[in-house]
DNA sequence: CCAATGGTTCGGCTGCGGCCGAACCATTGG
DNA sequence: CCAATGGTTCGGCCGCAGCCGAACCATTGG
């Protein structure tokens, strides 16, 4: 059956270590050399070269020249969330002992980082809980969420560039992503990354180097007070 | 990092061709057996059962055992969701497993059968349904159930011996069995046994002679509508 | 033009894991 | 008590895929 060969190709493809510690690199939606991702993985350059293509070829990742280097990154926010999943997946697995290890091992990814394009952790939580709180999203449907009047009127207010994130009409407006930390789903789509360069482009968080890692600014702290009414 | 763990061995898990067409088919939400599942996978019955094991320890199957067979199911619907996204990726879908052979090979059986001592089958199931629905029985715990006042005063008035039942009280009362055929629990334990006595015992129901086939009578058939509300 | 750096291709080694035959255990029904 | 059925365990075979060393290609800077 064709669709059993895909799950199982595709899965496999993230099944490999020295993949999957790439593609938990790539999870912060920028674009790594091939350098890069061969160090995270622990492997040497031919290794990792042979890895990427294949995940190319899969159409996990998307690969860009630029002088010397190479550069790939994730090739859809799909890819984000079906890896998001599967470490939702992960965490359940995982003993009470390995998991609270883990967690006290990286407190700072698990407040804040990026998924893809867009916040996650207690932070996107955060942000989403208030946006559902104050009636500015509503469920629509499975996995989406509608932007209701209130809610553009707030986003403008904010500097959210809505014109923006609705060019890119083949993408997902407003998406339902599952946070693998907190098990509740965060705000994602073009709606979830513009949300996300606000908070850059004002200097509410910054992206930490080689990591999914975002640290929020005291002022960022701030800012979740006073427009999202939430304490984190 | 340990989740960079997790998630290769959960994705290794679904990798394998084997492993991935079991899980396509117990995305219909139902439980399977193990000989089904070896079936659907192209692969032998001990080569199946180290794929289950392997999954059961992985946290992505719960199993459960009933009488010679063992049903395997989805763990939880985490499990579904992240098999659905990565279909998604795939750019396929679920589609509604086929069902097997063995299905269509005996419909008598499917109909209506003995279980032991108590109905199985579309009868059983059809029973059980009324029951529930009446609220007559309630969940009582991960396999029972419990008679309530209302269902005691349906019991009697229908001639089922509850005395007789509760005397056996080595023995569970109100049991769910896991029907092989309609993939649901029906009513089984003490209360079954005397619910199907009564069937016998007022003509609704014969047993077909070397079977464990049952057949319903005409006015077994007219007592299920005007006893159960159900027609089958 | 040459050296340095980043990346890929090729070939051969190695180990893990999937596979089956055979034997064994458990439950059921006659 | 015995045969049939469903499932698991064990042992051994075999192929695939991951890994690295070496060689090769491409871009950049001096």
């Amino acid at each position: 059956m064709i669709t059993v060969n895909a799950l199982s190709e595709v899965a496999a493809l993230m099944g490999d270590p020295a993949r999957a510690a790439m593609l938990s690199l790539l999870m912060d939606g920028r674009a790594h050399t091939a350098s890069d991702l061969a160090l995270i993985a622990g492997i040497t350059a031919q290794t990792a070269s042979g890895h990427l293509a294949r995940m190319v070829e899969g159409n996990l990742l998307a690969a860009r020249a630029q002088g010397r280097n190479r550069f790939y990154r994730l090739a859809s926010s799909d890819v984000a969330h079906a890896i998001e999943s599967l470490m939702a997946l992960a965490g359940t697995r995982a003993t009470a002992a390995s998991r609270s290890a883990a967690w006290r091992r990286d407190p700072d990814l698990r407040f804040c980082r990026t998924c893809y394009d867009h916040l996650a952790g207690q932070v996107g939580i955060a942000v989403t809980d208030s946006l559902t709180k104050h009636g500015y999203l509503e469920p629509k449907g499975p996995r989406d969420w509608k932007l209701t009047q209130p809610g553009e009127l707030f986003c403008e207010r904010l500097g959210v560039d809505l014109p923006g994130a609705r060019q890119a009409s083949s993408r997902h407006f407003a998406r339902q992503c599952l946070d693998w930390s907190e098990r509740r789903p965060h705000i994602s789509g073009a709606l979830g990354a513009a949300i996300a360069d606000t908070f850059f482009k004002r200097g509410w968080a910054e992206r930490l180097r080689r990591s999914r890692t975002v640290r929020l600014t005291d002022s960022g702290r701030r800012a979740l007070g006073s427009h999202f009414g939430a304490t984190v």
